[in-house]
RNA sequence: GCCGCCAUCGUCUAGUGGCCUAGGAUAUCGGGUUUUCAUCCCGAAGAUCGCGGGUUCGACUCCCGCUGGCGGUACCA
């Protein structure tokens, strides 16, 4: 059975960036019949944030791409006795050791391999204890452990999405695998979780690309089977940068409260380094991507996020969004609802702050009810028809509505614009807004024919 | 510095040697529909396929070099 995971550190709210990752990982998994996991790194207490877990959780569940194990995700910090055991594993047979050496030794070191061009690569005295008790004696102070990488030799990572890729072995670190704290560094702790959570394919961003050779010795001093690789292209900003809080709002929850549906989002965030192959459709639901996904058709490229693509996205999304769901979702009246459903937001932000303006009561110029084609004298005409038509209307709803306007037309033999036009600028106070059907619908009959009366007045 | 990845319209991308005088989407600009706006429909503009060498009858597609961008090089993930 394929199994995938997503593996964040709780160190703030999840990303763009992140909630692609799991996207990907979500789809590979669930287009094959297998299973999402979600595991929480939080080994760095330092960098480690109150509630970022359930934030993240949050976050994932409101794009629809939920973990299999969200009741219960593995969490490393549960895990610490798990990690030492198997770091003195590899001690014991070899493989690793303990190292002392203090950060000023280090940082010392590496500035000269650096300045005279060589990979840093700690060369240190620890790594050549010999003896029993010279390992025994380095135990009892402050240590750490880390991992012995060969000498020399490569190192070939297979990846799904860039085929092979050689390493040299030989310019690899002897990388720290547990940390002075009793805290195991990434590399361990993801090895062995990825191991004992069986999972199949490791997909995960770009830039871990360069340590997986250090994973894959891990899982061959370990003896297990490696996982396949998939690394992900990067997602840049508008400046081609690597995208950041610099560029404004990247969380998810900011993208939410923003108005953007998660529908929009996931739709967008799956084309930033996938496609279909398939010039006609553009728009896709979690399930029809997830039915569409293929690995290989992944690009190796990195990609912008451009902002306007999402905007226009989630336009369509809000328009042809199912109204019971934006109605009860955003606690919206059916009309409110049906007016957002219109088109033309391109946020529900946008769609609800022109609500907000729409329940007040409209300030213009009375010369504005009048349409080009039109005089003060048909337009008033049109209005007190309208507002008289309006008033006997029994079922407030956008077709008797509309059969109203049509019979205040027919009647004062009128046309369209002496009666469609004054009535909207009546009920919005703009030359540019909404249909007057809609606009009376969202309002309600009480509030539109006041509305109506009021722009009669200011015409006398 | 060293190691690695990448390179087609502004942006997301199609393209796996001839179907490409490079296609779609989005954004932009025109036109049409509509009482206005939005939607919708039609159209225009927009890429000497990063640069330079090869290979080939033929290269956006294959190879090499260069350049540029990005990532890694932590007791961070």
């Amino acid at each position: 059975m394929i199994r995938t995971r997503f593996a964040p550190s709780p160190t703030g709210e999840l990303h763009i960036g992140g909630a692609r990752t799991a996207l990907f990982a979500y789809l590979f998994a669930k287009s094959q019949g297998g299973e999402f996991l979600l595991r929480i790194e939080d080994t760095d207490r330092e960098r480690f944030v109150e509630r970022a877990t359930e934030r993240i959780i949050e976050s994932l569940k409101w794009l629809g791409i939920t973990p299999d194990n969200i009741e219960k995700p593995m969490i490393q910090s549960e895990r610490l006795e798990e990690y030492k055991k198997h770091a003195f594993d590899l001690v014991r047979a070899g493989h690793a050791y303990i190292c002392t050496c203090t950060k000023e030794m280090l940082e010392k070191d590496r500035e000269e391999q650096i300045k005279s061009g060589v990979a840093p690569r700690y060369e240190g005295h620890c790594r050549k204890l010999k003896t029993k008790s010279e390992k025994l004696k380095a135990i009892e102070g402050k240590y750490i452990i880390r991992m012995k990488m060969p000498d020399e030799g490569k190192i070939i990572v297979d990846d799904l999405i860039r085929g092979k890729v050689e390493f040299d072995a030989s310019l690899l670190d002897d990388q720290i695998i547990l940390k002075s704290d009793g805290f195991p560094t990434y590399h361990l702790a993801s090895v062995i979780d990825d191991h004992e959570m069986g999972i199949t394919h490791v997909i995960r961003a770009e830039e871990w690309l360069s340590s997986t050779p250090k994973h894959l010795k891990l899982y061959q001093m370990f003896g297990w089977d490696a996982p396949e690789f998939a690394h992900l292209p990067m997602i840049l900003g508008p400046d081609h940068k690597k995208l950041s809080k610099r560029h404004g709002a990247t969380s998810i929850s900011d993208h939410k409260a923003e108005g953007y549906l998660p529908e929009a989002l996931v739709n967008f965030m799956a084309f930033l380094g996938w496609n279909p192959k398939d010039d006609s459709k553009q728009y896709f639901s979690l399930q029809e991507l997830t039915e569409e996904f293929k690995i290989k058709n992944v690009n190796k490229s990195a990609a912008v996020f451009d902002i306007e693509k999402l905007r226009s996205l989630n336009e369509y999304y809000l328009r042809t969004y199912e109204l019971t769901n934006l109605k009860t979702k955003e606690r919206l009246t059916e009309g409110e609802s049906g007016l957002i459903k219109r088109g033309g937001y391109k946020t529900l932000k946008e769609a609800e702050d022109y609500l907000q303006k729409l329940r007040k009561t409209p300030e213009y110029d009375p010369k504005s009810l009048i349409f080009k084609k039109s005089s003060e004298e048909t337009t008033k005409k049109g209005l007190e028809l309208a507002c008289e038509k309006l008033s006997s209307c029994e079922r407030w709803e956008s077709e008797s509505i509309q059969r109203s306007l049509a019979e205040a037309v027919g009647e004062g033999g009128l046309t369209n614009g002496d009666v469609f036009w004054p009535v909207r600028v009546a009920l919005s106070g703009e030359e540019k807004s909404p249909s007057p059907v809609e606009l009376m619908v969202a309002l309600g009959k009480g509030e539109s024919v006041k509305r109506v009366k009021e722009a009669i007045k200011k015409l006398k």
